[in-house]
DNA sequence: ACGAGGATGTCA
DNA sequence: GACATCCTCGTA
């Protein structure tokens, strides 16, 4: 049997928002909702810092219900709408206080194909299908109703399969869509695997 | 290929 | 009013 290992609390609760985000690239994530397992691998993650980053939500230390969570240890799920239509999961981590997270923005998929490809509506395996933030989660089944979600429980986790990413074909750039952060905008915290076609097609604008 | 416009609910 | 987005429909 292959490796296959949910990833540890410890992985969450580590310092550096920005090298986590490097390292889920690769990293599995799956949703399992009345037994149907869906999910696959990571291609696409976007890191925001609690503490030094004009982009994230709980900047300054900004706490309102909605980042309430994003204190929280790390290892739980931070899943927000945006534009009253899409949900955007995040992973919290750091430890209780620090209100860091990383946004997971595109997946390959490899497991629950049909019922993803059910739930976005397609007849066909193709791109639309999880690459990009509001697709993963429609694909994956997760609303806001799984904020706060621990991703050490059954329902929403990730996994290490053993993947091994070469270093250099996961690249970074500009995050998406957060040309209100200012300088900010251009710190280099969006990663993605290198000629995945399950990247998302979004360019940062400015 | 590309751009414009719309959908729709919550936040600050 | 803005939003860590995506789809559809027009013009080319």
């Amino acid at each position: 049997m292959a490796v296959q290992q949910k990833l540890p609390e410890s992985f969450y609760t580590g310092p550096d928002v920005v090298s986590i985000a490097h390292s889920l690239i690769g990293k599995y994530f799956f949703s399992c909702f009345d037994g149907v397992l869906t999910g696959g691998m990571i291609v696409e993650t976007e890191a925001y810092s609690g503490l030094n980053d004009a982009a994230c939500h709980a900047h300054l230390g900004r706490r309102t219900k909605r980042t309430q969570i994003m204190y929280a240890q790390g290892g739980v799920a931070y899943v927000y709408l945006i534009y009253g239509i899409y949900s955007l999961f995040n992973i919290v981590t750091n430890v209780e206080g620090t209100a860091d997270a990383v946004l997971i923005r595109a997946i390959e998929p490899t497991e629950g194909l049909e019922e993803m490809k059910l739930r976005r509506g397609l007849t066909k395996i193709e791109p639309r299908l999880t690459a990009g933030p509001g697709l993963v989660t429609q694909a994956l089944g997760i609303s806001t109703q799984h904020n706060g979600t621990s991703l050490s429980d059954s329902q929403i986790w990730l996994e290490d399969r053993g993947t091994q990413v070469p270093e250099e074909d996961i690249v970074s750039g500009p995050r998406v869509g957060v040309a209100y952060a200012g300088a900010d905008a251009l710190l280099p915290w969006r990663f993605s695997l290198k000629g995945s076609k399950w990247v998302s097609k979004a360019n940062p604008k400015y």
